[in-house]
DNA sequence: GATGAATGAGCATTCATTCAT
DNA sequence: AATGAATGAATGCTCATTCAT
């Protein structure tokens, strides 16, 4: 009841308080000590809700999976047209990181850097996202709306030049509007599978 | 001299073990003391050629940024055409990456990882590489071979699409040859650009 | 009361789950959360029955000692004959420990190692143990049916000779059973006091 | 050269302060931290030396069954009787024990407390040390100057009742003579295996 | 009486860096 | 130039104990 509220709370609290120290600090020099500070809580209670400093790490990567996925999904649901589909994908993310540009910290810049044991579950969400865009090019592809490329490799191109531009966003001293850099992008990714924007 | 040489070797040596551990274990757990085993040398020896852990990161940083430099210069230093330097550009990259998986992972996954006080450097370096490649999108879009396009945005999304084909590659359990996906993803870049393969 | 029951029976459980832990883990290793999941209850409802670990562990202890000394008085109610008592206390001590492993090994092998604040306590208990057979050599001594001994300094070797029997096969990864060694540790134990077996 | 010897003395003074520390707190109490200092080293410098606490605990111990070792043979260097070597056992052990109180309480005392995971090495220690009264015993039966017994179990109960005594000194507060109990000790566990003494 | 979330002092261990030899 | 012993600050994690519910 209340007291099942107030340890969700604090786990929360304690997920918000991690996504911010290790985007803040890397995850290596993120200290187990600020992030419990960070929370409101005492190093005993965080260790009550996580087992340690890797899984912590994982649990905030999967929550940040989890928004971007619900985000796309929601986009998503209301376009049925193939191409529009295709725009609203790459709209969404755009709108999504620029929203949350801790988020794409942690998801573009510091899981990589998280170490080898991370690699593999990195590995695994890029493959989830990746694999979102292969569905709706090959959509396209079907309703032959956009030449018939290698989805795969598309997607990647897709993913890649997202995350570029993201990443030099997330890590700009003073950024500008994520969204600015839709048009163009949105044009060279388009004409990138055959279709004038 | 003799110990001029013999520095230099021990230098090199040095540079060598530190790709070695760094890319496998990433920089934060890479300990020098394992560094220093690998370059059969001791931990004295490797402070007396490096002032520290981040120097030596730094040092490996640069050398692998000088190989891919040089190796682009060799590619385009015998193409005159502007989309012929376009697509050298391209396949230079995957070649030289291809050559060195290491020097892959260091540059493109193990740098973001090492922590913020290397972000810097990091933009530096790509946008150097980025440069590059914004050089020969305006090249060609002077000369009329592209579309007019925003070489900037053109730029990243090149570098991204191969970032994140080469990250992929390079972080495979089995991978297979690099040079693979160079169709797919020349057709797919150049066709961005506003060229038919 | 029915409460007075379940709260009798409950202080029991934690006494029998605190005997099974510490036997298991030694004192400093044992932890009071896997105490209290072993007696089937919280963290909480230990500290309700007990002020803390150690004082659960003398509890524990004084537990053992009890029984021992009930065993002990039980087996000796029917004896009279100074010898046969002297050998009653030895066939006793080893059917309880026998019957007892984990007792055995908590008194004789665990409460040593729980740190210097427990080792009054320890001494007590041995000194009262070592007391009881001081009382029944002195009692031989005075019958005549044992040689005039330093009935303190017998006493300790009769205590250390059990002692040593009862740790050794309390350790065994396959123990036999303890009462095997009594033929010898009684002839060697009388013969010490000047009485042929 | 002089290095060596300066690592040699850095490991024995180290190992001194441990046997220092492990008696005064036992082995979970003692703080690592103390060891340095007691050592006058810092603690990286311990590990230099030592890979861990509990590896250092095992040196400790060994250290101290070497030195036990070392006085037993060199006091049954000189003896050739069996008798005189059972007596000279029982005195040496008493005198070097009495010597070294320290090494009794970690011997006898802090080692079976020192947690399960030491019950193995302590077992291998013990049944050295029974395994030598048991040679001199055997020794003795064969040349007939004592009773056919059980070697196994009158070791075992030599080594008990020496144990006792020996510990019972070690703990007490204010010690008399360990030596002083030998004759009454040395009276009872020669009678134990008939003979007179 | 019981629960389990929360606390926080305590601690073993790591490791970049220094420096006497 | 090179060695490796020594340093000590830093940090993840444990766990006995408390207390609001």
């Amino acid at each position: 009841m209340r007291s099942q509220t107030r340890t969700i709370e604090r786990h929360e609290r304690i997920l918000e308080a991690a996504l911010d120290v290790f985007t803040r600090s890397g995850f290596q020099d993120a200290v187990v000590d600020d992030i419990a500070d960070a929370a409101s809580t005492s190093k005993g209670g965080l260790y009550f809700h996580f087992p340690g400093k890797d899984a912590l790490f994982l649990a905030v990567l999967d929550r940040t999976a989890m928004l971007l996925r619900s985000r796309l999904e929601l986009a998503l649901a209301m376009e049925a047209e193939p191409l529009a589909r295709l725009e609203t994908t790459l709209r969404a993310l755009l709108q999504t990181f620029g929203a949350h540009r801790k988020a794409a910290r942690l998801f573009l810049i510091d899981t990589p850097g998280a170490g080898p044991r991370f690699h593999r579950r990195m590995m695994t969400l890029r493959a989830e996202f990746t694999g979102l865009i292969v569905a709706e090019l090959e959509n396209a592809v079907a309703a032959g709306v956009i030449a018939p490329v290698d989805c795969r490799v598309a997607a990647q191109v897709w993913f890649g030049g997202i995350h570029e531009i993201v990443s030099q966003w997330a890590l700009a001293e003073d950024p500008e509007d994520l969204l600015a850099r839709l048009p163009a992008l949105r044009a060279l990714l388009l004409r990138s599978v055959g279709t004038a924007a």
